[in-house]
DNA sequence: GTAATTGCTAAACCTAACTTTAGGTCAAGG
DNA sequence: CCTTGACCTAAAGTTAGGTTTAGCAATTAC
């Protein structure tokens, strides 16, 4: 019943909307950082609850955990981060959000012309070759172009 | 050294780019319906180059191999598809590309707003409760708005 | 003080979209 | 004819992002 101790997972689960279950794997991947009571049962800060609403957005957006690993890596160490902390590492997202729409934009105005030539041809078509790797996050073929792991490497 | 007994594995492979396993793969998914020759061995009419291409394409715009699947069934059964054929169902492509930009859009003027109030909290964030279901793609919690597949169902 | 919650770990399971492996068969060149 | 390379099937492995299960410990409620 004291005050100060932080949340237990269930309550943090409850207030984020996300499965302990998740937050546990999130914390295996480094995400968050809890410490443990007495019973060796974790605590979180508060400002756990800011870092898994990051979570959450960031893989709206489209990001792996390890890279949202990466930006949360980038928060102050030691204290508790500001407003300003997390306004400067949102700000990426813009970016790269900015570049997924004009990928899509593209692809679709491609798309428009192939509709009119009606070719969608493996020899004409520009849609071949997308400059773009969105789709190398965990859809289609994955070794496409010449990034086989150990092909006739063996 | 026949001429018209339609293409190889391995040369739909090289024209295509695909891998020999994703092709067999597609052809287990019902993507493509080859043949056999005498031996047993796969043979491909010209048209399945299309029909990959096709499945290439729809891949990178985020469709499933299921969803494609559904558009395939779509051209006529028994004759090689037309040009206006392709042009028909891929014209779909437009809609649902259309779409996922404006959902990105969303997504990013939602982040203004945040990156402006600097809020990024639970209460208060527009980004909680984006409409789409964009997320549902394999990405994050699946299960998080009560479509649990058999909780307390039990 | 004891029962019901809640939490703990480790390991197995899940889906999509493939790849890899193992153990054979077919086809083409010399 | 015989070797080499392309092909075959079935089954197991891979990755990401989790969930489920099993068996046990700590907290909380009465």
């Amino acid at each position: 019943m004291a005050i100060n101790e932080g949340l237990t997972i269930g309550a943090l689960a409850m207030r984020t909307g996300l499965a302990v279950s998740a937050i546990r794997y999130y914390e295996a991947q480094g995400l968050i950082s809890p410490w443990r009571n007495g019973g060796g049962q974790r605590r979180f800060a508060r400002a756990d609850l800011r870092r898994l609403s990051f979570v959450m957005i960031a893989q709206q957006f489209g990001f792996t955990l390890p890279q949202i690993r990466a930006q949360l890596d980038q928060l102050p160490d030691g204290r508790t981060p500001t407003k300003a902390d997390w306004t400067t590492i949102s700000a990426g997202f813009r970016d790269s959000l900015d570049a997924r729409i004009e990928t899509l934009t593209q692809l679709r105005d491609n798309l428009d012309g192939c509709i009119g030539c009606g070719c969608l041809s493996l020899e004409a078509c520009a849609l071949y070759n997308p400059k773009d790797t969105a789709n190398t996050l965990g859809k289609g073929p994955r070794y496409l172009m010449g990034d086989a792991p150990n092909k006739r490497a063996r």
